[in-house]
DNA sequence: CCAATAAGAAACACTCGTGTATCTAAGGAG
DNA sequence: CTCCTTAGATACACGAGTGTTTCTTATTGG
């Protein structure tokens, strides 16, 4: 292992070329898809656009592996606090932190991605989605039905993802973090009534 | 009243720029504020360029006042079916006809106008619901809550933008109308089951 | 009918990003 | 220590869009 601190002298390999897509994604972050130039990368990069168009031949190709790799460095992880309740509010509090960000720009500064591309955000998730693979909501949903929390013929497919759909939908119209309150008030006053079981 | 149709001739005030900002619109619509160019609107309105810069001094404004403009042209109908469920379906599949693609646009083209101006979506719906400023749905929920098909306690100001919510998340997240059976879905199993009034 | 106005065409200098090519020197492999 | 890959710098031709200016001519109002 070469020494990754101080002065970086003259990056190589995977080392660079992480730093080349750290770089290519903050400049999608900051400036957004339309403002995404080969240049701004490379000047933030610190490097030359010869070192870039070595690896990616268009600008595209470039966002994408950028993008790709984002995805890749997001963990994910699925909270266990024994009740439905607290596993959904810490699950989207969770995303908060790690996803918000991510959810905003990809909402925000991607359009003229699409627009190229012809994809839309459901397929950039469903893409997203295969590669992370890992364990999901429904193990959320298992448990708790398990519990006698939820009931599973109430749970159709809409319903299951309608915390996630209205968290999604607040980032991608105000561009912030949820407050804990409106979290809060998604799973109670929302989902919780729509699965709770009836008492017969 | 001159003649309208038949060969243009030489347009001029209100009607060249109704040409103008609709070919503005049109070229936001298709290609999205990214590839927004003076040059394509005055193509695409058949005319040049010094037309547009003799009105708007900047690609943004002219962006701008071709938003507003296509804001202004779309007129708002609330339903009035006799039932709470009659009017939101007839409410959101109006919107389909009238306003999915201007949805779509918004989120899927503006990115980059978002960023530049530090707007958000919410804003700018904020702008254009006061622009409207005619009758809004809270109609339909006071029409509904007199005929007892909905408990207004149980109306929270989340739960009253819901449907709408949750329509507006499904276009800009597949960037495709809904269908019948998405927006009844919305309806019947998610939105009615929170507000009905529950047997004392 | 005439004069004022403004549409529309065309040319211009300018900026910015692209993509390629060439050169140098850093730093790893042998 | 030496060679060889390749990072990083720099220069160039090119295309696309901007914003300005000048000129013509259609159309309108008086």
């Amino acid at each position: 292992m070469t020494p990754t601190d101080g002065k970086p002298g003259r990056r190589r390999g995977q080392e660079l070329e992480n730093a080349l897509l750290d770089a290519a994604w903050d400049e999608l972050n900051d400036h957004g898809y339309g403002a995404f130039t080969i240049d701004a990368v490379a000047q933030r990069a610190g490097t030359s656009r010869a070192v870039l168009y070595r690896r990616w031949p268009t600008r595209d190709e470039l966002a994408q592996a950028a993008i790709t790799h984002a995805v890749r460095t997001v963990v994910r992880t699925v909270p266990d606090t024994g009740s439905l309740r607290g596993d959904l509010i810490a699950m989207l509090l969770d995303f908060n932190e790690t996803r918000s960000q991510f959810a905003a720009m990809l909402s925000v500064h991607l359009g003229a991605f699409y627009a190229e591309t012809g994809q839309t955000i459901a397929d950039l998730r469903r893409s997203i989605v295969r590669e992370e693979s890992g364990p999901t909501v429904q193990e959320i949903y298992d448990r708790a039905a398990a519990r006698g929390e939820l009931d599973p013929d109430r749970l159709t497919p809409r319903i299951a993802n309608l915390p996630f759909d209205l968290y999604r939908h607040d980032i991608m119209v105000t561009l912030q973090p949820l407050s804990e309150a409106a979290v809060v008030e998604i799973v109670d006053d929302i989902f919780l009534p729509l699965v709770r079981p009836r008492p017969a």
